[in-house]
DNA sequence: TTGCTGAATGTGACTAAGTCACAGAACTCC
DNA sequence: GGAGTTCTGTGACTTAGTCACATTCAGCAA
């Protein structure tokens, strides 16, 4: 319970929880994961439900052929998953999951879940917000991939990735793993880019020299 | 109560409802909504949360040219929405919803429906499932949409479509809404297959001459 | 029956995206 | 400073999507 406490500071869900919400929580166990772990297989059972404290996961596809494409992240600060759907189906994961960063997380079990659903309507709206969020951004990716070119879409990581920055470091897989597309691809848009003088290219990183175009590209084109 | 009572027999979701539940949805209004209707268009605010009784919703996203996908579909028997989320976090719709045969539905208040959370262990459940199998759904539409060939979902499609038919009346156009490419493309995959002696096509018509060859398509490739 | 009209389908030419098979560069670690 | 690994570049080719039409078909009206 102190322990509790002491993750209320960064934890906003916490603050003003109601009462059968914190004893859920304080029971759940706290688990700290390092970096690149694989937290869940496509095709694993369910078995717990979590609330990621700090750090990011992030939840992938996989095609046949080795092709990725990140469907979505659980961010920082208290997002969760589609373990529920899972953990009430008794279905499988259709996708991946790994940490991007150190994790620290909260693992509930099934019927504490179930417990939680019914018992702590701040809990309840916590998780129904978060699967909101994510089944929008789902069918949002969808008319991205159907219906956008790949020269926005690139575009579009470049700005979300760099935040206030000049430079980007991360290979072009990277990139193609992130976008659901192959490398060659990405290297030559880069390339085209680069042409126009937008963009600075060297190995593992990308130099912005004009990034207000890029914002452009990235909204409109 | 009547009323309910009557749809009960059809709608397995009644059978079996615990107390609140019932109370919750005999207070909700029933609608009946004709076949092609509009029930939500992409960016509206939703005000209601939708438990359609029968018949089925289409939901889908339109690319600005003027493109098409089918994201899913809200089906006979009991499905609901992605109203949720937008009802929880007061967000607008991000795709479009149609009725493809008569409808009929139950409508909640938002009221209602946070009610229904918290006090019905059996509308919680029913929600939260459908709202599971649509996340799990969406998840692999992406990965369709992003590591699929082409030929492999049109014959997915046809067979999906089918039934257990040998002719199938719809448009290339009306396929090609539903995959959200071109119709050219499908036209082209469609005449391929038939110079196969697969299919053979005509005016809104697509009949089967070798289903079996159809369905390993789908399947592997 | 003929002719008109709108919807559905066919087609060629072209651009964009994805695949395949490498070649070459750049880093890392003895 | 090599050796091995990872990353990037490139050409040739297939598949998908776009554009601009031509053609065909069904239904209806004259």
């Amino acid at each position: 319970m102190t322990e509790l406490s002491a993750l209320a500071q960064q934890f906003p869900l916490l603050e003003g929880l109601d009462e059968p919400g914190v004893a859920i929580l304080s029971r759940a166990k706290q688990v700290t994961l390092p970096a690149e772990q694989i937290v869940f297989h496509q095709g694993d059972q369910c078995s717990h439900y979590i609330i990621v404290v700090s750090g990011t996961v992030k939840v992938m596809g996989r095609s046949a052929s080795g092709r990725e494409i990140v469907l979505y992240r659980i961010e920082q600060q208290g997002s969760c998953v589609l373990t529920t759907s899972c953990l009430l189906g008794g279905e499988q994961y259709p996708a991946e999951g790994i940490t991007e960063t150190e994790v620290r997380a909260f693992l509930l079990t099934a019927t504490d879940f179930q417990q939680a659903l019914a018992e702590s309507a701040g809990l309840r709206r916590f998780i129904f917000d978060s699967y909101g969020e994510r089944l929008a951004a789902m069918i949002g990716l969808v008319q991205e991939i159907a219906f956008e070119r790949i020269d926005q879409r690139l575009a579009k990581y470049l700005i979300d990735h760099s935040g206030s920055g000049f430079v980007l470091l991360r290979s072009h897989q990277d990139i193609a793993d992130e976008l659901g597309t192959a490398r060659e691809v990405i290297s030559r848009h880069l390339k085209a880019l680069e042409q126009k003088e937008w963009l600075a290219l060297s190995r593992n990183q990308i130099m912005f020299l004009n990034k207000d175009a890029i914002r452009v590209l990235a909204k409109s084109e």
